[in-house]
DNA sequence: ATGGATGTATGGTCTGACCATATTTGGTCT
DNA sequence: AGACCAAATATGGTCAGACCATACATCCAT
């Protein structure tokens, strides 16, 4: 650490920030780090790897960004960046962006929702658990008084089933899918008009899964989401 | 604008990147702005939005993170940050980050990839596209001296596929699983001793395409990774 | 014991500087 | 006029040091 000058400055193949991320990565696998633990103060870390805490900070937006990490301000044992675990929400915003560059379309996002709940639903049918989750949020969309309401309910349902699938690396992809036709949903349920037809999907779907028909379950869910977001209905994409 | 001072030092409720980012994203929706597209400079940007250039540079380091931007040093028409699209190499660093963590076991991202596969397989059918890539795939295959030939070829085998299927994002998702469980698939090589049996698979699901056999399709290719990761095949998480 | 004032570590932000890179520009030589 | 080389310039990359806002920790007076 007696460098003369100062700030190294050189060929920078990879950006410090990228070392950085690296040298975290590392560390959370050598040490075991997991969901919770405190890593390093910015400072800290800085000094440690030798760049500037600028650089470090660059990492941690990029791991906040993915889902990995999460900084409080303030002292104490929550404070500092906290090893978390949120692919969903990360997972949202990049679909919320490749969306708006028109990367991808509408369309996509919502047929590989189906292709994801079809799955959930098989997988759920065969386990047979979460069904609690899965009458609660039935019966509250009966109590549902405005789409709003309803539309809340019926995400906890479809939750409920990616959930009971086993998978959370399904179950976040369909968070992030959710999150992203969300705003389509209250719009499908105000044109229906009545909720009468997708809660009788949903007390079929949910008969299925309890009695362990995954071929129904499936068969279901894709009449249901077909009925909420026609392949040929307007303006997705 | 008549500040007097200088920096707002604000109560910051939200981040001054995060604030950069809802601008860069509206700006993205407002203007139409599209892959290829170049962003105004860091300190241009800067003093548009009336924050520090570290914090353009955080909010930039986050785009970068979702695969919307990339940034180019230098002068002339393609420096400086540049509108992509790469959502599979982002969704690659998510995974990686995420089973580094524990929070996704080996098993639910192979469980994951069959999902991702069956699908992508039946709409290919459907669509009889992509064939030409799938036959290079196949022969170059054959030609394979190395494990680690073979899975080069292998992996534009599956790429093809998912490309055929027509959608965007499963086919993203479906690049960033194989990239997280690459490391596996020449183990997996090794262990079979011989290609005979994957090549045959090939063939069959290449056949099923080709014939618009869709429910072929999804059982070869059901049979075909569950050869190369079986169920209760060691270590895989 | 209790409660408030003070201390302090942490993230958040800003400023200004310099480096490395790559294009653009302009001048010089042929 | 054309080709070639040098300087100017714009861009991202990095660093150092400062200050603010927050929230817990500590200590002291009651």
């Amino acid at each position: 650490m007696s460098e003369s000058g100062g700030q190294a400055q050189n060929p920078a193949r990879v950006r410090a920030f990228e070392g950085v991320l690296a040298r975290i990565e590392e560390r959370i696998a050598a040490d075991g780090l997991t969901v919770g633990d405190r890593l390093p103060g910015e400072r800290q870390l800085a000094e440690q790897l030798g760049v500037s805490r600028s650089s470090v900070r660059e990492a941690l937006r990029v791991l906040e960004s993915l889902g990995v990490v999460s900084s409080q301000v303030g002292r104490g044992p929550d404070a500092g960046a906290v090893l978390t675990s949120r692919p969903g929400s990360a997972l949202t915003g990049l679909l919320r962006l490749h969306l708006g560059l028109a990367t991808l379309s509408m369309r996509e996002v919502v047929d590989t929702r189906l292709m994801i709940e079809q799955w959930s639903a098989e997988h759920a049918a065969r386990s047979r658990t979460g069904l609690e989750s899965m009458a609660q949020a039935l019966a509250a969309m009966d109590a549902a008084r405005s789409p709003e309401e309803f539309v809340e309910h019926d995400i906890a349902f479809h939750a409920a089933i990616a959930e009971a699938s086993g998978n959370r690396l399904t179950s976040a992809i369909m968070q992030a899918l959710r999150g992203a036709v969300q705003r389509f949903a209250i719009d499908a349920v105000v044109r229906l008009g009545d909720t009468g037809d997708l809660q009788a999907d949903h007390r079929r779907i949910y008969g299925a899964i309890r009695d362990g028909d995954a071929a129904t379950a499936m068969e279901a869910i894709t009449v249901h989401l077909e009925r909420a977001y026609p392949p040929s209905a307007g303006r997705l994409g």
